[in-house]
DNA sequence: TTGTACGCGTTATCAG
DNA sequence: CTGATAACGCGTACAA
């Protein structure tokens, strides 16, 4: 086999021009031990003149691997899904594997494109929040391992998250027992997504527990845009509650805003919390009081637990849940 | 519960089962209306069946193409790369490629790291801020398509970015002449990135416009934690400055802050503006004054451009700038 | 309409 | 220490 006329080199082009077999090529880049130290050399020069970097589609049809893991997220708002990426990418990387990541939101054809990620990739991880059926996880954890984030429906499936019943119940219980709230509401729709539903959970919890009457939720997504709709829900209401706990920061955020911008006291009048502890959360004025996640550590977490579960494919999936941290600011009503 | 064998159907399989070539099965999956709808059906069924996903590295193998972009961005942090990523992974999957992302921050072997990436990728998009050596990426230019983004130093290399200098000075115009600023400092370190280059060089023309003499910059990085020093130092500095153009929000923030907390009136003893509009600076209070970039429109553009690039690889490199918006809060100074 | 056979670029085994 | 060669799984001329 001859120089190629594409641009590309190949082993060929390398091999040839060494003077060597394209297995002492392949050797010198893989275990450069046990090639002979003045061949090393001339082939590393060769390698160098011309460029030569091996073809990963080749590699991994020969070894076998794709050395790379996939990441369906629905989006990339907020400082979450990032620090989840940022956090699994290192992970990743560590066992010199690369993250392909796929976005969901706006795509018609999810379950196609999560089928073709499942033949380029050694391992997936599937946030629960995105739009793909059963049927479809299924055919992807038939073929290699997959964990889903922030969703304990299926117990058959390995999941990571991170605490959301205890915290919610923590952070209700410190709205009524720390500062005397009795007509609390939960903003966000239980039913969107598992860690809301959870949340609102705790949310009853700490009601059951200081023997009150937990109000139905407000519903409401995690867009921005659904706070002045809730805000002047609850102004047009009379202000028949005293206090907010909102699903996330962005939501918390927006109500509060609007909130204050119609004059209502916060947190004298009323108590709003979050959840996230984004960074305008620590910046605007009361300070947002909300829940601190550990999403950087959860990413490499999880990738780490997909390396191991890459060497050993027969564990029993487990469950892992992360702690979470409250975050005392000023708009619960803390000095 | 459906376990991964390791052991997945390949096309050889398929055809097996459904009692036909290898050639029929790629044809079903690759052009339908080539094959009699009896055989298509039975085929379509066994696929199913076994849950078979052709191989992404053996077909990029045999179609000599990764139908794969790579991203090299530093980190992830802030809206920046995270709408940058938004944008571009939708015009890649647009044209049926997914994205590689490559996060360069806390990895001491970035020039390896993207030489092998290199070998898993039709094109590349290299942020002007990742610490990759020239030879390397001349390298990478050798193989495939190279996009530069907020970098224009080198114009033999297509690059895209926003506008940065006009901008700039638009921006510090408005703070000498709307609000009477005459002791203005920059915040940033020009040398540290070109965007940041070019903004304060936008930030000494407004001043030659003006016939002032623009002040040296105040060294710092994009990181929040640079922010109390800065502030210290404009306290301590007996405060002598009367504005503060800051290279990036979470600068600004931070200055913002400290500022306040040591008692001194924002906007009214000193003007402070940012670049990049994040989520908190339309929640702080005062609102922050600052530069709004079409990140995620420019992502999109750049993967539209990349295509392009892959279809006709002998156009000439062009110089891409989106323009951005001044948003005016009331930091400045703006009722 | 369907099947055969070869090429894609690398790795790894086994002789030499 | 080095070389020849067989996989790896898929797409596709070319034949039938």
């Amino acid at each position: 086999m001859v120089e190629s006329t594409g641009r590309r080199p190949t082993i060929y082009s390398v091999a040839d021009r060494a003077g060597v077999s394209i297995a002492t090529v392949s050797r010198v880049l893989r275990r450069p031990g046990e090639v002979r130290a003045s061949t090393r050399d001339r082939v590393l020069a060769v390698v160098e003149e011309l460029g030569y970097v091996p073809d990963g589609a080749a590699r991994s049809l020969a070894v076998k691997s794709h050395e790379a893991h996939g990441l369906v997220l629905p989006e990339l708002r907020g400082p979450y899904y990032a620090d989840l990426l940022t956090g699994y990418e290192q992970g990743a990387a560590e066992g010199g594997a690369s993250v392909v990541v796929l976005l969901t939101h706006g795509k018609d054809d999810v379950d196609l494109l999560v089928r073709r990620l499942a033949g380029r990739v050694d391992g997936m991880v599937l946030m629960g929040a995105v739009p793909v059926s059963t049927g479809t996880v299924a055919a992807v954890r038939a073929k290699l391992p997959v964990l889903v984030l922030a969703d304990r429906h299926q117990v058959s499936v390995e999941s990571f998250s991170t605490e959301n019943v205890r915290s919610a119940e923590q952070l209700t219980r410190h709205l009524i027992d720390v500062h005397g709230r009795r007509t609390l509401r939960f903003v966000g729709s239980p039913e969107f997504a598992d860690d809301v539903r959870e949340r609102y959970a705790g949310f009853v919890a700490a009601h059951e527990a200081a023997g009150l009457v937990p109000a139905e939720p407000v519903p409401a997504t995690f867009r921005e845009d659904d706070g002045p709709r809730v805000a002047s829900l609850l102004v047009e209401d009379g202000l028949g509650a005293d206090g907010v706990v909102c699903a996330n920061d962005e939501l918390a955020l927006s109500v509060m805003q609007r909130l204050l911008a119609a004059g209502v006291d916060v947190p004298g009048r009323i108590s709003v919390t979050g959840w996230d502890d984004v960074m305008a959360a620590r910046y605007v004025t009361p300070g947002l009081t909300t829940v601190s996640q550990p999403v950087r550590e959860l990413g490499r977490e999880v990738a780490v637990r997909m390396r191991a579960l890459l060497e050993d494919r027969h564990s029993a999936p487990e469950q892992h849940v992360l702690p979470t941290r409250l975050v005392l600011r000023q708009s619960c009503g803390c000095a």
